[in-house]
DNA sequence: CAGTGGTCTAGACCACACT
DNA sequence: GTGTGGTCTAGACCACTGC
């Protein structure tokens, strides 16, 4: 438990307004409440694995009842911000240490279930920094031109590379990360992000298209040029919606295939 | 509002077991509540775009508090089987009357937003009874040889064909479902489903794969034999995880994508 | 104005995990 | 046993809708 409470830590959050503004024209307490605990897990307060305090504690802490805190972590639960355990407590979710060891990679095996085939084996190809172009740049909300670290690798399931992706991250967040460190991580990329540069992913949106096989991506995957692969461009989001990651990935579908659950 | 109330709308649900069953451990109050309503909207006792009862006049009908009534509309809400709209009441959710007109449907142009394109052209290419092959039998849970309906449709977004698709449906469900009847419908497929035929979608899985086009489909939507397509594979399930259609589509993504939202 | 859903509270009790 | 989240209740009040 941190004994020194941030400056949010004991604030009295205010009634909610009457709606004489117009805008928001309304802002229930257990939201302002929400905002709050974002705000202690934007700064670190509590850490990807950690418990946060309990909902008595965080009830008195911000002069509110169990019931609104309650309100509040439910909303962050349903976003997977937090993961709450019976009879022990409320968690900072994590991308390390979770059943499903690839939360956002929605390619699964023909026969069998998500992760059957075990591990994947992952082959960075190459780690270098470069300059952002203008899509990479929009798409991280940098300028064209700042620096970026740009990643390829291969992933392979039972031996047969499948996917092949340029990942693009920007410089000034991922100061140190060499293709050993990559090479040499266990689990999954974002849960290294998370310990090693204190980027939590959160949500991401992802723009599925079907493409030929070319570029040299043809001799990485095996398959003859312009095979018909799954192309799927992902933006990758940390707290507050700022994006940290653009991710270009070419699926083989011929032993997989993209699930997709609508509701 | 009904003045006959079905056997299930007056019955005391049973409290809580202890715990002393194991394997479903536990089931509090406000889920047997939910699986009223829901035998409620299955069995047709509100119909798409009604409102069910109050919230109050719910919890003296079931004998609980109107909070354990609210608790059961706020998991229904989250899965898009009821909607809540303040001041007014809680509705049964519909395809039809929808500010979205396709729900399921992922694909955007690449240029502006879902649904700034208009109304698509819909063209229904053939709609014919016929036997369920062993795969299509499996996806609804038929047998093989069991009676279905079968279409193929096109749909054109700007006056270019964009997705052309296989729709088969347990002919027993849907008597009486012609070409004439699809094409003259307006709105959604799925709004015609409930107000014709008392079906309900309620969710849907996609399998999606990257495959070349042929078949004829090639001619449908105007391309190339060979041009890398989405193929996307959908099962629609309505109460009660009660597969009731499967949907083959492949769609062209030079002016449009798939997209998906990750959280 | 009355009726609806939405918020907030306070308190009781239950299920679960650890010790 | 103690502490955690999970359920259930009852009552007060607020915000929105439509008469």
């Amino acid at each position: 438990m941190s004994t020194t409470p941030l400056p949010t830590t004991d604030s009295t959050p205010a009634r909610p307004d009457t709606g004489t503004s117009l805008t928001p024209s309304f802002s229930p307490l257990y939201r302002q409440i929400k905002g709050l605990i974002l705000n202690g897990l934007r700064l670190g307060e509590w850490k990807p694995g950690e418990v946060i305090p309990s909902e008595m504690e965080l009830a008195t802490r911000f002069h509110v009842s169990q019931g609104t805190v309650r309100k509040a972590i439910d909303e962050l639960a349903a976003e997977n911000l937090l993961v709450r355990r019976q009879g022990k407590g409320t968690f900072v979710a994590t991308h390390a240490e979770q059943q499903v060891q690839f939360r956002f990679l929605k390619l699964v095996p023909d026969c069998g279930t998500p992760g059957s085939e075990g591990p994947a084996q992952r082959d960075i190809i190459e780690c270098r920094r470069a300059r952002a172009s203008a899509d990479v740049a929009r798409a991280l909300a940098l300028r064209t031109g700042d620096a970026v670290l740009q990643v390829r690798r291969v992933l392979s399931f039972l031996g047969t590379p499948t996917i092949v992706e340029d990942i693009w991250l920007p410089a000034v967040a991922f100061k140190g990360l060499t293709a050993e460190r990559l090479a040499s991580y266990q689990g999954p990329t974002y849960a290294l992000f998370e310990t090693e540069f204190n980027v939590r992913m959160v949500r991401a949106e992802e723009k599925i298209r079907a493409e030929p096989a070319s570029n040299g991506r043809e001799q990485l995957l095996k398959v003859a040029p312009g095979t018909p692969l799954l192309s799927v461009e992902r933006i990758a989001y940390t707290y507050k919606d700022v994006p940290m990651e653009l991710r270009r990935g070419l699926y083989r579908t011929d032993t997989h295939y993209y699930h997709n659950a609508l509701s």
